[in-house]
DNA sequence: CCTATATTTCGATAATACTAGAAATGTGGA
DNA sequence: TCCACATTTCTAGTATTATCGAAATATAGG
């Protein structure tokens, strides 16, 4: 992943309403959610809401498919994962950080003598 | 970690030049570097770079110490693992998202080779 | 075709973020 | 103390983002 991509992506997610709604769709999995009953359950005006999936959606991290009337959005896990693997590889001293954690050295305070 | 936490984190990095500048850092570790080198490296404006410094120092990525009349910014790679772990855990399916991760290895020792 | 429902686009406004010059602050050395 | 240097804060201009009512578009069913 670039790092044009990376920050799109974390831009997406950067901001209260739009985490909000990816983890809710995180949590309803592959088959995702229509807009309506993502409206019901925040309650936001339909425009704004609609501005929020199309940032996500540009972002690489929603797709959204037509079903009848409605419009499905689910996340793109793929692309979540490509972002993460991002960050753990280029934000985190080379996987040193995330979750294989090692023990090195916990930054300590300077002891003055 | 919050979510608010997160927001915060993640807004930081959204920026191409905080971008840049942290995994500037998180390649040089530790021991980080002093504002004039990354001013250097980037050729931005000082107080444009201060900015952005002390956007990651107060989303708590980044941490600060003083050198003599040099300032050191270091990487916060306990705040980065954290901002990760909420990543993997809330946005990518319990693990359906990334394949390559391995349930948290709590103190694992290194192996010396 | 007409109507009802679902969602997006338009347009306007308010809020927030980015950039950088100039001034201020802090630090060490003569 | 005074100076030189490193960095931050102040201030202002510009740009981007967030919100939402109203209008437009799309879809299904009668």
């Amino acid at each position: 992943m670039e790092s044009k991509t990376a920050v799109a992506g974390l831009a997406a997610l950067a901001q209260d309403a739009r985490l909000a709604i990816f983890r809710l769709l995180v949590q309803k999995g592959p088959e995702g959610l229509c807009v309506g009953d993502i409206a019901a359950k925040f309650g936001m005006a339909a425009a704004t809401l609609s501005f929020h999936l199309k940032e996500l959606t540009s972002a690489g991290l929603l797709v959204a498919r037509q079903e009848g009337r409605f419009i499905y959005y689910a996340p793109d896990f793929e692309e979540m994962n490509a972002l993460v693997s991002y960050l753990t590889e280029n934000c985190c001293g080379g996987g040193t950080c995330a979750p294989a954690y090692r023990p090195v050295a916990r930054k300590r305070k300077e002891k003055v003598t």
